[in-house]
DNA sequence: GATGAATGAGTTTTCATTCAT
DNA sequence: GATGAATGAAAACTCATTCAT
């Protein structure tokens, strides 16, 4: 029985190692440079361990990128379970999630990046290299929804909607300068950026510096 | 004489066909799958070719980078030529060619995708994938600059540096969008949102449609 | 006690379940892609057990082998054993017994060839792959020899000889055609052929249907 | 031109080698043993020629099985044109071309067997491996039906294509002997079995030795 | 004793590059 | 200059065999 339990264990364990060792290749070296020797090297393990659990290379970088999908996600849950429950703590979560270091590093854009641009091309992949997933449109647009209503604009849908696409674009578009140049990104700067946007559409709600804890509309109210 | 010239030409010919080629590839079946034969093969020309005028099939992608990044900043100086000269018309025009279909379309952002996938591992892959030159950054940058300025806020150059920053993330941002749903992707709402922005930013400029062609401030001053 | 007798019974069945899918597997996909996983997959049991059995997969190749021509020899031997006792009677079971469905069958004939394309290779396989084996060709030509000298024939022996190497190859070109043609084969007109050539050689120890039951010379003598 | 036609032919003389090369291979090591390793060490020419030339190996052993029995026609068809008319000299030639040492040696039987074994699985090898021809097959019933009417014995159809089926299995089986026992095989002994065979069946038209050139039946005629 | 995860040699195939024509 | 046949290193994958569990 321990016996068994003990191969289940290695073998998972396994299975880890190939899919960080890819996730490392594709980091370093890039998608056209991830061999299966590159893998297997950097995982120590034999060259015939990728076929035995996964079956082909193709299947196990389909599993990678579930894997740092699943990961992303992870860390953002995680950041939302601490966060406060009004719509403007939940939206600054997000934002400071994905401008965190621990989800915006050179590592995963740089793995992002390099599984996007084989995404076009395999639908497998597709599926999860699209961070703007409908979970997290969602949840923002549910915050958005909130705010717009509360703060009583015309066609609140209309203005969620586009608050929820504007924001959504800008923190891609702070993923991709980060990807460019990681080495002058200043992660400050980038939430300063996006907080002046958000507190120029709601200045009740944000501020420079995030959310507006106790807005005064609800005081009012 | 002219054989000479004709040869020239033909040589020129070919050259461009095989970045067309190169392109084209990029853009329908990804990086990795861009070989010398699917290029020779989409510009019906000999498999010699590549190495005859571009000595390696490295230095081949190279060029059609280089080429990519020429088309883009081309399109954008013609839209510039027959823009106004008012700092808001710079921006209207820069935003405007950078969501145009003729700039952002599906073969486009996959060939962008898919260059810069391979980018953070290539150098010289990464001088020519990088929209956000210098270039337009400054283009930006001054009209941003003069707007800031005329509006009389505090700091004008953090403002202009961050209303430049965000505008460029923005529309990185809808570009990705564009990549991830192109057919559901809708330009109009992209522009819309866009000059939402910069319309709570700096009122007077912009309005939901663009530009304002003569803002308040010109007359009074 | 019954522990080392059931172990010794589990023991035979895995050995015989291994020689079974193997011969499964040549009559299905061939000797090329016959190999362990297919084998163990086809016997349900675990990968280790074909080296803990046969110690390597061409030793059970080897016994698969001797197994096919060993139930080959089972079958002829029990339909001797109720055939009667004259020449031409154990003759017409030999024939009967080459041709029924019992020995002559796709998936016989297809292990048949799969084992002989490798038999010219493989010493091994060879010896158990040649049905032509002493054992079948005494019998048949101690028949023909009893047949030819009660026949009165000039050099009896080699008209036996003779006989018997025809006969031989008749029946191994029957199953040519069968294995090359085994939807359209026709049993009886086989039997028909060979029946025919035989009673054109011996008038009257054969006719149409097989042998001849009380020949007149028998009377005659 | 010269240039050109040179590349072509050194093109067509490498199909060849491979071709050659790849039946000595199933001859000489058998089918699970011929490997792209084996077939160009061989030939003495590059790995990438296989798949230059044949798009993949399976292709290749296609290309060979054609090859193979485009010979063994060419070699019957010779032998025809160099027969006599009559209906047995055509069928005499016929069955000493089948076992003669052209057609009938150890390199030819084992390619023929080793391709055969395959063939049950591949449709494209089958459709080469298969020698009873439909177009041999009606050649020799042909030469049966002539004599078969001539003879004026009862349903001269069925017994032209029992005749048939039997001299064409007669021929299989042959092969198989000599396949499974090439040195012990003698071709004189096969000859005169299936003469004797014949001679059996139209006394007027065979001898031991082969056709009789004039029969009485033509003089009496 | 039995299992199936692990190994790495060997397989087919792809590919950028070279070079005789 | 241009061509495309040829090359062989490196790619993905298969496989019989081993061995820790």
């Amino acid at each position: 029985m321990t016996a068994k339990l003990k191969r289940q264990e290695n073998r998972k364990r396994s299975r880890l190692l190939l899919i960080e060792a890819t996730l490392d290749s594709l980091a370093e070296v890039g998608f056209a440079r991830t061999s299966v020797s590159e893998i297997v090297e950097r995982a120590k393990l034999s060259r015939g361990m990728i076929h035995l659990h996964f079956s082909s290379k193709d299947k196990l970088l389909e599993e990678a990128a579930r894997h740092a999908s699943a990961s992303y996600f992870d860390d953002l849950e995680q950041l939302l379970d601490k966060s406060g429950n009004s719509p403007q703590e939940k939206l600054e979560a997000v934002i400071k999630s994905d401008l965190s270091d621990n989800v915006l590093n050179k590592r995963s854009v740089r793995i992002w990046f390099a599984l996007r641009g084989e995404a076009s091309v395999s639908q497998a992949i597709a599926r999860y290299s699209d961070t703007r997933d409908k979970k997290l449109y969602d949840l923002i647009f549910d915050a958005f929804l909130d705010i717009a209503i509360a703060s009583k604009v015309n066609e609140p849908g209309a203005v969620a909607r586009d608050a929820t696409h504007g924001s959504l674009a800008l923190l891609e578009g702070m993923w991709t300068d980060f990807f460019l140049h990681p080495d002058s990104f200043n992660r400050g700067s980038a939430l300063r950026i996006i907080f002046r946007i958000l507190s120029n559409m709601f200045p009740r709600y944000f501020n420079l510096e995030g959310a507006v804890k106790s807005p005064l509309n609800d005081m009012v109210a």
